[in-house]
DNA sequence: ACCCATTTGTTCGTATGTATG
DNA sequence: ACATACATACGAACAAATGGG
């Protein structure tokens, strides 16, 4: 999944797989995605590499977070 | 007893103390060690970092942990 | 059945220090 | 100088389990 050796960055290659999670369905609307901290153990990542990549999510407009709950998939 | 500014993280320093408290026997086998609260006020460390050393002292097998019980030191 | 206090579990937010390319 | 990445640490909120009344 994650290559730690190529030329895109850790927090980029995260943020496309997660991208196609979505779109695949695989992660479904105003439900969570994985914690940060299921994150980290699935692909071996920083806590910090983990937050970038929601806050790149965010920003898009894939993702939406709640403090204490989780990051959820925006609906539509 | 824990020094904040030393090269050892603070959750290392804090499992020292209590494999050694429990080496001594200030803290004996199915008793509970201080709660979360408890050694957050004694040590002055955050929640976080306490929860960092249980997981640490679990994992060697030290202590087990009863969820809204406590933390008990193991037999033998 | 209900509330409440205590305790541990889980979640994100933020900041700092270090190291690498 | 800058971006990336890891580890550590503090804070805050939400959640679940336990036990007493």
């Amino acid at each position: 999944m994650i290559d730690p050796e190529g030329p895109v960055p850790l927090y980029q290659q995260l943020a496309a797989i997660l991208r196609e999670r979505i779109e695949r369905g695989d992660l479904v609307p105003n439900r969570p995605i994985p914690s940060v901290a299921r994150l980290q153990q699935e692909y071996g990542l920083a806590r910090g590499t983990i937050l970038h990549t929601v806050r790149v999510l965010v920003e898009e407009g894939l993702i939406y977070v709640v403090p204490g709950k989780g990051a959820f998939v925006k609906a539509r």
